[in-house]
DNA sequence: CTCCAGGTCGTTG
DNA sequence: CAACGACATGGA
């Protein structure tokens, strides 16, 4: 892999195991648009990015190195080696395998820890198309602009100073329902100092715990927020796709939650939140080509 | 009209 | 502890 400044663009070059198809449509992110095959904005860290790939280039359009190396670089999980990841999943079992083979591509982003914790209690009990789109209107409402793309603006999620003037009643009006109060009792924990740092050192029990402690948050969105806000790799969310899979691939009948974390947890391990994003995007392309949504 | 969505909470057995 | 309905909203 190189990664090379030319044109004003950053150019990745020989890139491995990064597909931008996969990278969006896998689940872990509600904060992007697709502008084309393969060709997409991304918000993050103040700013607007787009994305496009052809084979194995990869150009992040209209940054330079030093913004790659501040923000990039990490948010693309770009120092992990996803072959050796992938290598050890693949030993498991051959289910696992065809997942992997299929989203061979995805990476786990490092997303902003307060954006992952409003975004995934909105997500309970809705369909992603839906919360990418509140996730739209808070940051339009509340966020600043983050840049313009092909004549398009994009916005930032409101930061943290922000989020503490948004009332209970303003979640309601961007219809959020009855997460409002949920979405209200978390921005209080961001005002009074709950940030990454809170986390340092924390095993995740500890980390789980301190996030389910918010009301609105429990077992499946703490682990998506550890997961992608927080880097805690061995973090398993079961939401009905994952049960889905889990239960057709291993279990062969209905199996509770708790059962298929545990199973999770002693058969991927420190792996868990890689293994389950490819099963995810897997289980959910295979439910699109046969028609099922 | 009915059913369900990357769930969680509070209440019952 | 397991089971179950409620919870807002929008789309199929």
């Amino acid at each position: 892999m190189k990664v090379l400044e030319k044109n004003g663009n950053i150019i990745i070059k020989d890139v491995t195991d990064f597909n931008i198809e996969q990278i969006f449509e896998c689940g872990q992110c509600f904060h992007f648009e697709k502008l084309a095959d393969m060709d997409y904005v991304t918000v993050a860290y103040g700013r607007a990015l787009r994305v496009s790939q052809s084979g194995s280039e990869v150009v992040l359009h209209k940054t330079d190195m030093a913004e790659y190396n501040a923000i990039w670089k990490k948010y693309f999980d770009m120092d992990t080696d996803y072959t050796a990841i992938k290598n050890r999943l693949i030993e498991c079992d051959d289910s696992i395998r065809d997942a992997v083979r299929k989203a061979y591509g995805i990476r786990i982003l490092k997303q902003e820890f307060h954006e992952m914790l409003l975004s995934f209690i909105i997500s309970q009990n809705k369909q992603i198309p839906h919360i990418k789109q509140i996730v739209k209107n808070i940051s339009e409402k509340y966020g600043t602009k983050a840049g313009n793309i092909m004549g398009n603006d994009y916005y930032n999620f409101p930061d943290v100073l922000k989020i503490r003037d948004i009332t209970e009643e303003n979640y309601r009006e961007i219809k959020t329902g009855f997460r409002a109060p949920y979405l209200y009792d978390a921005g209080r924990f961001l005002s009074e100092g709950l940030n990454e740092a809170t986390f340092d050192g924390l095993s995740y029990e500890a980390a789980k715990d301190k996030l389910t402690a918010i009301k609105g948050v429990g077992d499946k969105v703490a682990n998506c927020v550890l997961l992608f806000g927080l880097g805690y790799t061995n973090a398993f969310p079961v939401d009905v796709w994952v049960k889905r899979v889990m239960e057709q691939v291993y279990f062969k009948e209905d199996t509770s939650k708790d059962v298929i974390m545990e199973f999770a947890k002693q058969k991927f391990g420190e792996y868990g939140g890689y293994a389950q994003q490819y099963l995810f995007y897997y289980v959910r392309e295979n439910a699109v080509n046969k028609g099922q949504k």
